[in-house]
RNA sequence: GGGGCGGUAGCUCAAUUGGUUAGAGUACCGGACUGUCGAUCCGGUGGUUGCGGGUUCGAGUCCCGUCCGCCUCGCCA
């Protein structure tokens, strides 16, 4: 074999009269008869080959060289001559072109069920993902790859120079079934039993810190059988940390250096200072606790406003649950937005189509109205308003041109249903940047201070809104060990030392300081409705790990693909992962998931009550 | 589990809204061609309209079911 001297995409006029040898893939090819072209395409670019008889191809290599076709691969030996046809500015080898004088057909081709070459339309990602092997011969996913794979360096490189040690813990894991569905494993060994994926290594780099391993990094495969999303896949990888003899700052300090080292080696982008915003603060403001803050239209509570007047709907709203706590999820509130220009860009369409939006999240409607050039109400509401006008332009600073949206409902329903109008509004104006790819902010921020607890709206039971090894805030700690179980204001009110990293409204980043007092642990699983009995049974191993010796230990997680994602400006999870699976979990190159047979079943003590599978 | 959209040559898409033999581009095959670079020109092969039922004189088109894909709600400690 003609062994290579050079990549596709390396020859320029420097190397004219040289000799060299290539390999590669034929990415198109344009025969004149007695004239032949061959763009020949590897990872790194794209060379032309000419077949040129006058300059002593044999007939018999002509012959070959004319039957080449797409995607054969080849090896090339020739001499580095400047194009006589002239320059093709659109490659980077565009200069210079190979005179073939050995040609050498390394593997014919099939037709291709399709090319990568970049010309015509792609098919459809289902057809694509049947011959992943010749999309990712497409320089766009190319890029992808060595996108993630420059992640990974980067990443290495950064938590090494901080004394992470990279550490491989276990994919068969016990199963501990609070969380996401795991994917279940039979053991051979002892029927009936069952080894769990891991939905992340949680417990094990929390004994790896009780083990004296100081810094712990990995990246590493989650597994969470739950039905995907554009943005999500039942498979996906996490930058896993965690850190010793440290409390919430250092931990953010560390991850904000890290941020900044990646975006500053991946884009350029020096990455400011990244502001802090409280778990409330982003509910209140935003009625969302990952708040996209590339643009304004901040959510106000007018309820004491709305109150005074005569509307019926926010009245009956209003009348629910005053008695409660402020951020009671039962109580009655009214939100309003003001959209600035709205007035004019909001179409009766768009503001008619708002109702059926937030309907999915369980509110009534929308009501809508608009300031005119006057500084008047209009349309809706406008005339019951009247009597609040004063009152309503100084709380929301109203001017002529915008258009003010209300939902009256509960807490909960409102501040949801206007958290996700506010960004479908947004997306309504054309205000939302595009992120770093063309140039737009990076819009990164911390929120802190969740609630540690939430009710279940189903089984109204306590659950950890992180995870059950999340700490009290350390100036919550003795109120929580304190704390009546039964207390519901209380328990509500307790704040976690959570904290996440929210970009341009999407959580690339989440984590906490872990409890290291084994009392504490204890009273978490109490809280939560497991028995001592229980919570031994499922985490025994990590609640004796705490009693001997656990040093102070806190972490974080980071999304692997959705960082890719926003280095690629693509909103479509399976662009980044080298072999992704569709919404049920299939994977189209291989047919996973498929029948075994049933021996192979025996042999784990397993019997499918399927009906006839595949 | 719920809702929405889609499935027609290998691929990307049409098919006058139920009407004759389902077309085009591209790929592929054959031919012509010595400077192209999405080569060009001439000719050709290629169809269980996802699958199964139904309505109708007649179904790619309408109805029911089903499979697959995508988006989305629930879910994702």
């Amino acid at each position: 074999m003609l062994i290579r001297t050079h990549t596709c995409g390396q020859l320029r006029d420097s190397n004219v009269g040289a000799t060299v040898r290539l390999n590669g893939w034929v990415n198109s090819y344009r025969d004149h008869g007695g004239l032949a072209f061959i763009d020949l395409r590897d990872r790194f670019g794209i060379t032309q080959l000419v077949f040129d008889p006058g300059d002593g191809v044999t007939a018999e290599m002509m012959d070959a060289a004319r039957k080449l076709r797409n995607e054969d691969v080849i090896a090339v030996e020739g001499k580095v001559r400047i194009r006589e046809g002239g320059e093709n500015p659109k490659l980077a080898t565009g200069k210079v072109e190979i005179v073939v004088t050995s040609l050498e057909v390394l593997a014919k081709t099939d037709n291709p069920p399709f090319l990568p070459d970049g010309m015509g339309k792609l098919p459809g990602e289902e057809f694509r993902m049947g011959y992943r092997y010749i999309d990712l011969r497409r320089p766009a996913m190319q890029k992808v790859l060595g996108t993630r794979h420059k992640l990974y360096q980067v990443t290495r490189k950064y938590f090494d120079e901080n004394g992470f040690l990279e550490i491989e813990t276990p994919i068969l894991y016990k199963s501990t079934p609070e969380g996401a569905r795991e994917f279940i494993v039979p053991s051979r060994h002892v029927p009936g039993t069952f080894y769990a994926l891991p939905q992340s290594p949680q417990l094990f780099k929390q004994i790896l810190m009780v083990s004296g391993c100081d810094r712990y990094m990995q990246i590493c495969r989650c597994f969470r059988d739950e039905d995907p999303r554009a943005d999500r896949q039942a498979e996906f990888t996490q930058i896993d940390l965690e850190m010793s003899f440290v409390r919430r700052d250092q931990v953010m300090e560390m991850m904000e250096g890290f941020v900044r080292r990646l975006w500053g080696e991946m884009t350029g982008y020096t990455v400011p200072p990244i502001q802090r915003m409280t778990y409330r603060e982003a509910m209140e403001d935003y009625g969302i606790d990952r708040p996209d803050t590339r643009y304004g239209l901040k959510i106000k509570d007018i309820s004491e406003i709305a109150a005074k007047t005569e509307i019926t709907f926010f009245k009956e709203t209003l009348e629910k649950g005053q008695d409660r706590p402020r951020f009671n999820s039962k109580r009655g509130v009214v939100k309003a937005m003001v959209v600035p220009g709205g007035a004019e860009k909001l179409s009766r369409k768009m503001t008619d189509g708002y109702t059926p939006f937030v309907g999915g999240f369980g509110a009534g409607g929308v009501a809508v109205v608009k300031v005119n050039a006057a500084g008047a109400f209009e349309t809706g509401i406008a005339k019951h308003l009247e009597v609040v006008k004063a009152d309503l332009f100084a709380a929301l600073s109203l001017k002529p041109g915008d258009t003010v949206l209300f939902i009256a409902d509960t807490y909960s329903v409102a501040t949801k249903a206007m958290g996700e109008l506010r960004q479908k509004v947004a997306r309504d104006m054309g205000i939302v940047p595009k992120p770093g790819a063309e140039g737009g902010p990076w819009n990164f921020l911390w929120v802190v201070d969740f609630p540690m607890f939430e009710r279940n709206k189903d089984t109204g039971k306590w659950v950890a809104m992180h995870h059950p090894f999340t700490s009290p805030r350390d100036d919550q700690m003795q109120a929580f060990l304190d704390a009546d179980t039964e207390d519901e204001v209380i328990i509500e009110g307790i704040v976690s030392a959570g904290y996440d990293i929210v970009l341009n409204g999407q959580e690339i980043a989440g984590g906490s300081v872990r409890i290291h007092d084994r009392a504490v642990q204890s009273k978490v699983f109490k809280l939560l409705g497991m028995t001592p009995e229980q919570a031994k049974e499922k985490f025994s191993f990590l609640l004796e790990a705490l009693s001997y010796g656990a040093p102070p230990h806190a972490g974080i997680a980071f999304g692997l693909d959705r960082l890719v994602m926003n280095f690629l400006g693509t909103d479509n999870i399976r662009d980044v992962i080298a072999f992704p699976k569709t919404q049920t979990g299939a994977d189209l190159l291989t047919k996973a998931p498929s029948p075994v047979p049933a021996n192979q079943l025996r042999d784990v003590h397993i019997q499918s009550i399927a009906p006839a599978a595949g």
